[in-house]
Parts: structure tokens; sequence; C-alpha cells
RNA sequence: GCCCGGGUGGCGAAACAGGCAGACGCAACGGACUUAAAAUCCGUUGACCCGCAAGGGUCGUGCGGGUUCGACCCCCGCCCCGGGCACCA
């Protein structure tokens, strides 16, 4: 048969046309098949806005693919269209996605609320669109009110003037908003709802044991930060001449008896009780330079309120000082100094002249002198000048003067997080209404189950200033209230959209449930997630709330799980031209064109190939161009070679034949260990390669003994990487599909098995010279040969053999002198 | 400043257990086919040196040391790049 061209337009679209309406990815109902969970951390079956997002897929794709021929039964929502054919994205998208939601009614309402794209997500969207979808969220909002897990109140939050919203401190990056990265965010007072994640801080911290081994460790790593947790003592210092106290919060009460001043945050609720109105303007300015959180460094600077507080270890009087370097948002918002033992407070005592006094010395040596300190002893040592506890270790002393604390009813030990509840409001038109009602008689109250889901009106104008959109639509917010029926008004709040993506996999289990989230018993069978694949940029955000939704679940009795997900794997960033692929920089490729020019086939080849999946990877055309050929060269062998799988005289394999089916079995040898081990599916690709190299220069002498096991086994193993392609070639060979459903070829270790090696041999570890030695020959003969080699010969002649290693089938070196 | 990664040809990379450094691909160059182009196919390609040639030699995995018969790989000390955290008391 003459070959066939290789017209990655035509195969795609056929293989897609015949398929379309099949379910193919349908996982089995009450299979006894093991089960496996793969999930790619962007939920959206198509579309993919550039090829960045698409590397997300193919790696997923690919495993899920090998998981499905190895037998299992698979759960993996994307399946063959998570790349597919772009004039056909609406229809594969209104088909495959569990919500049943439609690409036109998201083109429309992107285009209704152009002036809101800035906040366009196409992972939440899919989910903030959906009338079932919010029912849920607002369930489980309603769940969490009842339970204190909701709460609303006055806060500083994170403003973004540029999305006109608050944002969540986790959605927060270098003072910046996360979404425009040159934009710095204000804080601002406002009335806000939260999601108590503390709650749940503890937890989050001691599972991450759980998910050791499974996920990356950076990623555990920067959660454990987040969470930020840290034990000390928090202390009472009465300021005298008045009833106040000042709670201070400090890890290092050990050296309280070498503190010389109190320092308040300016934000700090205190503050205006203390200060004359001669400070009421600087203080304001201090908390307006900081609020405007210049990204440059901060100088240190601090206010004297004139008044005093009383360290209650020793009676001491200390001033009292506001100062900018102190946050309101952390511990109590007020610190004592040591400025022996601390590094800042070393910087702000010296800078005003405070006296800095040390207290500890290490073990062995003695306290620094104050006069000619130039930085802050900050270890533990050995606490001195502090009354009953001198001559203790600081370890010890920390634990009794914080019991010496508690005893005399000044202070007790204490445990703070850096980890803050969760600000889920959002002023936005797009997002989950918050299902509450505001009644001037009855207060909040929730909206009733039956009412839900509480819908987003449409028809709303976005003017991206102020306040929610929504308050300008009477019949959404004017409603009576469900307790005295009274005139009231509803919540104009959203949800931040990471509400949905924090629990959006479970509802894949069950996507059509009407009466609840989700049965309990299908996610029982499908969770935990074998593997997530994402990238770490979620780290602190999608991660730490899905993390923090799934307990809140399991407390409700949905889920038996402690955890969402056992396996994560961050994939690397698609790189272009040396930048991170965005938006912003422009420099994306854009998978609808990727696809017109080379195909989605070649698309998932070329990002598998580039680089493991781990690693950023770049982008080239030219490399596209290059795995494109390789498809065409697979194809047109596979086509000129299908008539030659029967007939032949019956003779027994050639050379040429054993050759080729070593080389196969090599090849299968590799691929299966890749995708056992971990996941290289570069070097996957690369030993594909060999092979066809390989198959194509004895291509000639091949026969029937061998030509049908190769090219069957060629198909399989390529269907992971191009499952497009894949389908046609197994239709030309008389094959019915689809691939992945046949079972994963095992390979045969006496067929990979080479019969003869060239080993190098070295005389003193530099190499001399190359023999040919049956694999398995012993020691002696092999060393003989390497002895009598006539390129070696010159180089032990006269010598004096010291030693020989032989590592068998690899390696000979000879020592001499 | 602290904590993670990483540094190999012109480029992306490979070397999985301390055992032939540069597999596979891109780009480049030479050739075949073609009126031409595209596509396709064949060949060369780490650097330097010797040789007309066949061939041979030296160097080479960021830098400097060390361990070892043997080091991209292990140890010690640096340099550079990327990422995360950073007044968190």
């Amino acid at each position: 048969m003459p070959e066939k061209s290789y017209d990655h337009k035509e195969i795609e679209l056929k293989w897609y046309q015949r398929w379309k309406n099949a379910d193919l990815y349908k996982p089995e109902e009450n299979s006894a098949k093991p089960k496996y969970y793969v999930l790619e951390m962007l939920p959206y079956p198509s579309g993919a806005l550039h090829i960045g997002h698409v590397r997300n897929y193919s790696i997923g794709d690919a495993l899920a693919r090998y998981k499905w021929m190895r037998g299992f039964n698979v759960l993996h929502p994307m399946g063959w269209d998570a790349f597919g054919l772009p004039a056909e994205n609406a229809a594969i998208a209104n088909r495959r996605h569990p919500y049943e939601w439609t690409m036109s009614n998201i083109r429309n309402m992107k285009r209704q609320h152009q002036r809101m794209a800035f906040s366009y997500d196409w992972s939440r969207e899919i989910a903030t669109c959906e009338p079932e979808y919010y029912r849920w969220n607002q369930w489980f909002f309603l769940k969490m009110l009842e339970r204190g897990l909701a709460y609303r109140k006055k806060a500083l939050v994170n403003w973004c003037p540029e999305c006109a919203t608050v944002l969540a401190n986790e959605q927060v990056v270098d003072g910046c908003c996360w979404r425009h990265e040159s934009t710095p965010v204000e804080m601002r007072a406002l009335d806000q709802w939260f999601l108590k994640i503390t709650a749940y801080a503890d937890e989050l911290l001691e599972d991450i044991a759980q998910l050791e081994g499974g996920w990356p460790e950076r990623v555990l790593l920067m959660q454990k930060n987040w969470i930020g947790r840290s034990e000390g003592t928090e202390v009472d210092f009465p300021v005298e001449g008045s009833g106040h106290k000042i709670r201070v919060f400090t890890t290092r009460v050990d050296t309280i008896f070498g503190a010389t001043c109190v320092i308040l945050a300016p934000e700090h609720p205190l503050v205006a009780q203390l200060i004359g109105p001669e400070l009421e303007a600087p203080v304001k300015a201090m908390i307006d330079a900081r609020a405007r959180k210049d990204p440059g460094d901060l100088e240190k600077e601090g206010l004297f309120t004139g008044k005093y507080a009383i360290n209650p270890y020793n009676g001491e009087r200390v001033p009292v000082w506001i100062a900018n370097f102190i946050l309101m948002g952390y511990g109590t918002g007020a610190i004592m100094a040591v400025p022996a033992h601390d590094e800042r407070d070393f910087e702000f005592c010296r800078q005003y002249g405070l006296e800095v006094r040390p207290v500890i010395r290490p073990v062995g040596g003695e306290l620094a002198d104050p006069q000619t300190m130039t930085a802050a002893f900050t270890e533990y040592g050995v606490v001195e000048r502090s009354g009953q506890w001198s001559g203790m270790p600081s370890e010890l002393a920390r634990q009794q003067m914080t019991e010496f604390a508690e005893k005399n009813g000044f202070g007790k030990s204490a445990v703070t997080y850096r980890l803050k509840d969760w600000g889920i409001s959002r002023q936005r038109y797009w997002g989950t209404p918050i299902p509450v009602i505001h009644c001037g008689k009855c207060g909040i109250v929730a909206t009733p189950e039956d009412q839900l889901p509480v819908i987003l009106p449409p028809h709303v104008e976005i003017t991206g200033r102020g306040r929610s959109p929504l308050e300008n639509v009477p019949e959404f917010v004017n409603v009576k209230c469900p307790q005295c029926g009274g005139a009231a008004r509803r919540e104009t709040d959203t949800m931040d959209t990471f509400v949905d993506s924090s629990w959006y996999f479970y509802r894949y289990c069950d996507p059509h449930n009407d009466r609840a989230p989700f049965d309990p018993d299908k996610v029982a069978y499908w969770f935990e997630i074998d593997q997530y694949i994402g990238g770490v940029e979620h780290a602190i955000l999608h991660l730490i709330y899905s993390r923090f939704w799934t307990k809140m679940m399991r407390d409700l009795g949905l889920v038996k799980n402690d955890e969402p997900a056992k396996r994560l794997f961050t994939q690397g960033m698609v790189i272009r031209d040396g930048a991170k692929m965005s938006k912003s920089k422009g420099n994306v490729v854009s998978a609808d064109e990727m696809i017109e020019r080379f195909g989605a086939d070649t698309g998932r080849l070329f990002e598998l190939f580039a680089a493991p999946p781990e690693k950023d990877m770049d982008w080239t055309d030219a490399g596209a161009n290059g795995a494109h050929a390789f498809l065409g060269r697979v194809y047109r062998f596979v086509t000129r070679n299908v008539d030659r799988m029967s007939g032949g005289d019956g003779a027994g394999p050639t050379d040429a034949d054993r050759k080729a089916l070593r080389k196969l079995h090599q090849t299968l040898k590799k691929i299966t260990e890749d995708f056992e081990t971990r996941w290289h599916f570069n070097t996957s690709i690369a030993a594909l390669m060999e092979l066809m190299n390989e198959l194509t220069s004895i291509e000639k002498d091949l026969t029937p003994a061998s030509i049908p096991e190769v090219l069957e086994k060629l198909v399989l193993m390529l269907e992971p990487f191009a499952p497009y392609v894949v389908e046609e070639m197994w239709e030309q060979m008389g094959r019915t599909g689809p691939v992945f459903r046949q079972p994963w070829p095992e390979y045969d270790p006496e067929l990979a098995k080479e019969d003869a090696a060239e080993i190098p041999v070295q005389v003193n570890g530099k190499l001399r010279a190359r023999i040919l030695i049956a694999f398995g020959s012993a020691e002696a003969d092999v060393l003989r040969l390497a002895l009598s080699d006539s390129k070696v010969q010159p180089y032990i002649d006269g010598k004096q053999v010291i030693k020989t290693i032989y590592v068998p089938d690899r390696l000979v070196n000879i020592v001499v002198k």
C-alpha cells in the first residue's frame, strides 16, 4: 500500500466527529478494578486559552490513558476532549462538563460584562455561571453560618482599586493584587464575610505530615510558612495612670527583663485613648503611609505617646511608643521591645536612643556590653539580671515565667498564627450571591434552604467603581425578611470564586445530584484523589482552601477523607523567549492557533517531549514542527506497511525482524518504567524516536514475522501521547478502537535482551579501547580480551598491573603502575 | 537576610545504582529529489591539536579543593541564576 501523507486536520476532525457522542470516558459503575482518580487543577474541559494550560492536560491525560490501558477504573473528567479542536470547543464543552454549562452562555455573559473581563477566569467561571452550583455553595455557606464558621465583621481588608473589590490575604502578592501585578492594594475598613479557616489552622498544619512524600516538599513548606504557627506568651502591661492594659505577645518571655519599651501598632484600638490631640495627625499619616504599602523597605518610624506602662515582672516603668513596623494583624498588635535580643527592636531603639539592656548570655559566655553591641543576640542562652529566673536556661525560663504570669493573672501562654480567616466577600457581579438577608429588626437572617439558590439578576450595569453592582438592582436587593416578614435588604456581596474551586472535584463524582452537593457514598468510592496535577502558583491559594473545605465537609459528615488529594504534582511553566507566558506580557501562543497549524496531537507530544514535566519548558515553533514531523514519519511508516502484516513466504524471522523486535521490547520496557516511576515522558518519546529511526533503517528487510507485532505495539505505546493519530492508524490496521481501551502491552524481558555488548576498556580511568563481548561473559574471559587488545597494549606495556575492575557487561578498568 | 530548586554543546535536553558525558530533538551546514518552493530522504555537527588520509591525541558537565581504580553524580568551601518567605514579635 502506498504511504499516506499525514493530514492532522483531517484525522483529528474525523475522530472527533466519530466519537463526540460516545461516552468513552465514563468510569465503570461498581467496578472490581482498582480505582484511580486523576485530575488536572484547571477544571475546564476544553478551550484552553494558551499552550501553558495545555501542558497541564497533556500530563494528566497521558497518565489517565496509561492507567486505563493498565486496567484501572479511571475517573478523569477531562478525557479525550481535554485538548479538542477549536471550532468544536463549544460542543465538546457542552457535552463533557458535568455541570452542563454551555459555552455560549459564558460567551454571552462575557460580552455583557466586558468591564469585568479583568476578573475573568475559566476555571471558576464554569462554576459561577451555573445556578445549581450556586445552590450548593450557598448550602455550604449556611451550614457554616449555623456552626459559626461563617461570620461577618468590620475589618481592615485588602482592596484592589483595579478590581474594585476586596481580596483575601492569599490573593495579595508583594502588596499588589494577584491579577494586577502593578496595582498596590489599599487597606479599607469594611463589613465583610469571613470563613473561619483558622479553626482548622492546627489541623491543616498537622496533616501536612500525611501529605509528605505525595506532595512536593516546597508546597508543604509554603503552606507551613503561610499558616505560621508560633507558640508564646501574652503579657499585660498596665498603663500608668489609666485603667488600660496593653497586652503584648512574645515568643521570648525569657527576655522580658530586657524590655525597655512597649510599642503599639498605629491601628491599635488603645492608641486613640492614649495619645493627645497633637499626635492624631502623625498617627493617621503613619497608617496612611503603610496602607500604601510602598514596596520598598519601610523605614522604621516611631512616636512616643508620653505614657508609661509597667512591666509586671519587675514593676519597671517603660515608655509606650507607636511604630510603623508593628502589625495590627499579628499577635495582639502590640509588643514589648527587647532591643538586646531582637534585631528589629535593636534597630528601633538605637534609632530613638532607647536603652539596650542585655539579659541573655550565651552558654559559657558573658552578657554583651550594651555600649559596644552592634547586633542583637537572638539565640537562646542563659537568663541573667532577671530576678528569681537568673541563671536559668532560656527554654526553662520561658516555661516558668509563663506559668508565673498565669498564676498571677497578668498573662498566659498563647499560640498565634499568621494565617487569617478567609475573607470571601467580593463586590463583584461575578460569583455566588451570599445567601443572607439583612433585616432592621431581626439582624442577619439566613435565606431559608428551600429558597436556594439565590441567583444573580440579569442585565446588571457594571460600573467598576465603589460597591457591589448588585446594590443598584432594587428587585434583587429589596426582599421581605423570612423571619418577621418586614422589609429587608438582600446581601449584595458575592463569594470569592475560590469557594467554587474548593470543592468542584467532589461534584465530579456525582454531577447531577439535585438533593445534595453529592452522594457521600459515591465520593467515598473515589476519594482521595490519587493524583492531582497543577501549577505551583496555587500552593497557598486553592490548595489550602480546598484542604480546609475537605475538613469542613468531613465535620459535616459528607466525606470520610481528611485530605482532598494523596499526591500532588506541580508541573513547570511554559516559557517563551525567556519569559513566563502570560496575558500581560503578550507572549502567549494560543492553543487554537497551534492546533490549526500543527494539530492537537503535536501540541501534546511536543509539550511532553521538550522537558520533563516538573520543569519549566521552552516553547518554540520550530520544536513543535519537529514533533509534527515525527508523527508524520510514524504515520507514513504504518500506512505503507499495513499490507505487509500478513503473507510472505513463511520463512522464519530475519535478522532485521529480530533486531526490530528487540528494539521494540526495549522501548516498551523503557516507556512502561517511565510511567511507573518518574513520568519523564521526554525520554519515553525519545525512545519512540529511536525505535522509529531503527525501524526505518531496516524497513526493507522486515517481514510478516515481525511487522504485525511491531505496528500494534508501536501504536499502543504512542496512545498516551498522540491519541488522535493513533486511532487512525489502528483503523488502518483493521482494528477497532478506542485504542486507550486496549490493554497496555507487556514487554518480554528475553526479547529485550542484547546478546552482545561493546564495552569500554579504561587504563587508569582513561578510555583506551572498546571490546565486543557476549552478554554475561565470565570476568576472566573479558579481562583476557581487554589485556590483549592492541589499543590497550601500549598503555600497559612494561608496567605492572596492580588491579583490575570489571563491572559486568558495563566496563573494564585496568590500573597500572 | 532565611528556606527550597537549579547551573551539562549554538539551543531544549539525556546519562534512572559512582562506570563510554552529550541519547533524542531543534538550529546550522553539505547532499539527493524538484522548473522552483514546501514537504521528504541521506550525511556532518562539544572545543582544540596532529595527520594528505585512515586514524590518533588533549581538554571538557559554573569555580576551587577532597574522597575513589573511576565523579555531571558523593563530601567541604565559594560564585551565579530561578522560585518562595521576609519587619510574624
